[in-house]
DNA sequence: CGAAATTGCTTAACCGTTTAATCTCGCTGT
DNA sequence: ACAGCGAGATTAAACGGTTAAGCAATTTCG
């Protein structure tokens, strides 16, 4: 029924394995019957069937996954990016699932990745049980995580710089005068909000700075809103404020804005992650680029090195961070008499 | 090497025709069988292979594929989201492809789909060649469109309310006291922005008003603030301003802004398609919903309808708009003496 | 009680490729 | 003229499942 390769043999007058051989490439195959099979294969518009290939061929045929808890989160959608088109550059098909946070469809995930028979996994979500990771590994599928430990066999980790990224934002209002420089936390359990937070912990200390409020935030403009009011009415106030993240940091302006406060005259704020949000906001906001379409692409590059690699090792990666100028932080206000 | 339905089968001591039919549930095994069975699978930590499975049975497993033109684009997430839950649901496997625009990655995306033996692709972008929808047609390959035209076998359309949507947002300035509304448009040749500009000339028409000023944009930040120090400099100035998307709604604002106006209180702006950047930009956006979600689901089930009918004649959805209230818009101001 | 129907399982062919092993020639070199 | 050799093609056995057909044991029923 469907259209197989028989067909094409037939068409062309040859044998399937000579059509395989000319599809794939090998140079076993003499000039004219390549023309043959080449315009046979034209005229009836025929593709191979990926299924069968893959199962044909372990070897030639590779898929690489992709794991993220929500596509929706701005986050990802440049990490996947760069991850597909990486895979796709190095020869490989690539999928992708979303977990909506749901401990459940992570599971499916796993085992969608595993039913497709990847070579290697990327996972770009913490909410990932030592269980599944041990049955990835069982089963010899490459693994990388992001912001985690364990550097085992088949396992990678990609390591966001966040400490760069942050010495960078403190240096930057350093330089423009700020000495009280709060901070406007995220999620606690959230080893790349920890990471941050110590971040701006050892940065001050080193720049010999006191150690400004810490707010708690929730990542959302909510929470960022009342952190920007809570400044306002501090005093001293703070002459800047380190946000977690770009959404919180909308939210602190917001929140100094209602209670008067002018930005950046009155007070610097800094983001974190360049979403689109920190340059179309108003005034946009000095933040952090993290290279996420560079995370992507590392992470298939990992992946595959794991993979063919006879001794698959473990490494680790760094993925950098840059500082982004926005309208959001200016020099200090001059101190009253 | 790798764990099969054999090792599984010699595991639990029946044949692999037993196995399959467990992992089917096609109810053909005994109570006693099938626990031997599962246990076996449990302790085996045995997972079917996804290929061979499609290999050997064309009807069972089958795969639904979406193809969009850009994943960074905010639109697209939600629509993915809502497309492989509904996919997962109705037991298709979901795969991704994202062209960037590209006409040889659309042509590649495609040609995954076909390799993939996708039931249904749902294609989320308009830069696609006919070869190719005929391509897909000739091997009954269900297909739906975003607001194009060929409703024909195994085709099917998904019609977005933009006209609906219009409406409601001239509507509601009109209701503000506005009579002067300028529009500022999108790119000529996008289906959609044309849509809402016929929408936008055909309400005003009905209201019996007269049209505004109409802007060149270009669906970007850049554009829109142009089109805002325009508008600011007109006169008389329109008093209300409809952008043809949230982030040139944000540009129109900043030009405003810029020249001194005040948003709302001199110049209402809307926006379309309610980004985070209409909900988080200061002053939030008024702006209209295209329920993006259920955009998604709606492509998966119309996919899965026409793959499953005998008769795959295509059908026409529409998928409804709704007005988002946001800070950006108020009363018209008072006319001058 | 024995034939017929049902239940539960196995056997083996098949899905559409790849690829190792094998075969067929036309050439080379002696 | 002939053994030896490649290059180029074919044959057939996988790959890991599904499923139609067949078979054995048990149940149903006249």
């Amino acid at each position: 029924m469907t259209l197989t390769i028989r067909d094409v043999a037939k068409a062309a007058g040859v044998s399937t394995a000579t059509v395989s051989n000319v599809l794939n490439k090998t140079g076993k195959v003499g000039r004219k019957t390549h023309r043959l099979v080449v315009s046979a294969v034209k005229r009836l518009g025929y593709v191979p069937d990926a299924h069968a290939r893959h199962l044909a061929s372990r070897d030639r045929h590779r898929t690489l996954g992709i794991i993220v808890s929500d596509i929706e989160n701005p986050f990802f959608p440049e990490v996947i990016k760069g991850f597909e088109l990486r895979a796709q550059q190095l020869g490989y098909d690539a999928i992708l699932s979303d977990t909506n946070y749901d401990p459940r469809r992570t599971r499916r995930a796993a085992e969608r990745m595993m039913e497709h028979k990847a070579r290697g996994v990327a996972i770009m979500t913490s909410e990932i049980s030592l269980r599944l990771i041990h049955e990835l590994a069982r089963r010899k599928i490459a693994v990388t995580f992001l912001d985690l430990a364990p550097t085992r066999a088949y396992m990678s980790n990609l390591r966001i710089d966040y400490a760069s990224g942050v010495d960078q934002i403190v240096k930057h209002l350093y330089d423009l005068g700020h000495r009280r420089i709060a901070f406007v936390a995220g999620r606690e359990g959230l080893k790349s909000n920890v990471a941050r937070l110590e971040a701006y912990e050892d940065c001050m200390r080193r720049l010999g700075l006191e150690l400004g409020p810490i707010l708690p935030g929730d990542l959302r403009f909510e929470g960022g809103m009342s952190a920007g009011l809570a400044v306002a009415q501090m005093t001293p106030r703070p002459t800047a404020v380190i946000a977690i993240n770009d959404l919180t940091a909308v939210g602190v302006i917001k929140g100094l804005m209602n209670a008067g406060c002018r930005v950046p005259q009155d007070v610097s704020v800094t983001g974190f992650d360049k979403t689109r949000l920190a340059e179309y906001s108003n005034p946009s906001i000095t933040t952090v680029d993290i290279h996420r379409e560079t995370l992507g692409r590392i992470a298939a590059d990992a992946l595959h090195e794991l993979s063919d690699s006879a001794t698959p090792n473990g490494k680790e990666y760094q993925i950098g961070a840059e500082l982004i100028l926005g309208e959001s932080s200016g020099p200090a206000p001059v101190v009253e008499p």
